[in-house]
DNA sequence: CGAGTGGTTGAAGAGTGTCAAACAGTGTGG
DNA sequence: CCACACTGTTTGACACTCTTCAACCACTCG
């Protein structure tokens, strides 16, 4: 658990407040507005009218499409700092996708879709700020748009664990999975039982799985085994990780 | 050929210009800034410097990633009004993808990034109108994303063909594709072949092929072997012509 | 006429989805 | 402490779709 007061002096280094204004902050920050949520517990659903926007605080959600027979199409999995629903209050008005919490502490802060606006109007700090966001969720629709077109199951499964071990350090190391691995496999486009088939083929590369936590023996092995196949260029995407190829041989 | 003189009055009522202050639309507009590229010119390489953001008077753009073995992942294909590149200049300052002409007659109106920039620091209204623009495009990748996990390779033909020809008025017509089919296939994450096998399984449904002209029947009939089993919600996409279902007897 | 391009078609194989059964971990209640 | 149910995951068998690679066709252009 953490203090209320720790709250605020965490969510201050967000993206999505860094750099922003006291009073811009001031005007969106509410300690009341923040609401727990349980694992799998509906935080929205497609076609709500879309009131208030959100940021994570801790946890995990997921947001995905689902049509009339509960095909789901994952569409992101998002975590701390995350904002979703912002571009709901620019366009539409409605949410056209559900969001769910996936893993446990999840915890939003929730923001009024009319103050949300009424400040972009007020400050052009403000605005700017969103546009920053918008710009980067984008960005990062097309990194994850990129995985899904990978190549093969196993390729999909490898950048998946990259990114989501991007942040340790060390040659290799024990991945906590942070959601179910339905949940994975349905943000990787895939069958449960292909993801775990795929994890399975993995263990070639050093991978090995032990209930939600997967032991990785070298990072830049798994990440070569994807990254070397992606699109997205150098830079963008922190699951890369790969040893530099050396450009000495090649035409 | 339109004459100058027009295309000022075409693109003013594009939604990105619409609703545009004069001051405004004069800092962004200048006839000399207008290119035309011909049939499979590349705008820009992934990587590039990003300065220039562009909007699509005439033709059709393919944005695209590739990797080093050359495998390409379209992102989207724009056209007429739609506008591309305006996400870099908040994020990065590099184009993360390539974007290429596809057909003819391509024509582009280039505004430097930096009157961009400087536009919207100056003008609220502009700012909100990049929202807009950024908030729409966050929902249009959806949308493709939603149809390229859409099942079979025919209902993805489906989606494509009902989105193309969603202009179109009356029961069926002639569709004519405005990109080579291969671009198409490519756009649907599917190889050439599949595309040409899906789309001659679509004749049971009243679409034939005649080159590159695409005979539809019944609009609503092709409409209804893809959109039914698409997440995205009614009335956000406007390839959806399905007669609405009656929910008398369902459950 | 031959070369070049875009598209179609055929056969073979790899990769996934589907369905069902088995399994491990957890919590519950006797 | 054990039986039981419940859930998330793994595994096997099989059908099916898609990719691959190749040959072939239609059309255009020099």
């Amino acid at each position: 658990m953490i203090s209320k007061k720790s709250i605020k002096q965490t969510i201050i280094d967000f993206p999505f407040f860094k750099d922003m204004t006291g009073v811009d902050f001031d005007f969106l920050f509410n300690e009341d507005a923040i609401e727990n949520y349980p694992k799998r517990a509906l935080v929205f659903k497609q076609g709500d009218k879309a009131d208030r926007v959100f940021v994570i605080i801790s946890g995990w959600v997921k947001l995905n499409n689902m049509n009339e027979e509960g095909n789901i199409s994952a569409v992101q999995l998002l975590t701390v700092g995350d904002v979703f629903g912002i571009e709901t209050i620019f366009d539409g008005g409605f949410y056209f996708y559900s969001a769910e919490a996936v893993g446990d502490e999840c915890r939003l802060l929730e923001i009024p879709s009319a103050a949300l606006k009424e400040r972009a109007r007020l400050s052009h700090n403000f605005s700017v700020k969103l546009l920053n966001t918008m710009s980067h969720k984008i960005q990062d629709m097309q990194i994850a748009g990129a995985c899904l077109i990978l190549g093969d199951a196993s390729r999909r499964v490898a950048c998946l664990l990259s990114r989501l071990s991007s942040w340790m350090v060390g040659k290799g190391g024990v991945l906590k999975l942070p959601y179910e691995k339905s949940v994975a496999a349905i943000q990787l486009g895939m069958n449960q039982s292909t993801f775990s088939r795929a994890l399975a083929q993995l263990e070639d590369l050093g991978v090995k799985s032990d209930g939600s936590e997967i032991i990785i023996n070298d990072f830049s092995t798994l990440s070569g085994h994807c990254c070397s196949h992606c699109p997205i260029p150098e830079g963008l995407c922190d699951g890369r990780r790969m040893e530099s190829v050396k450009k000495s041989k090649a035409v």
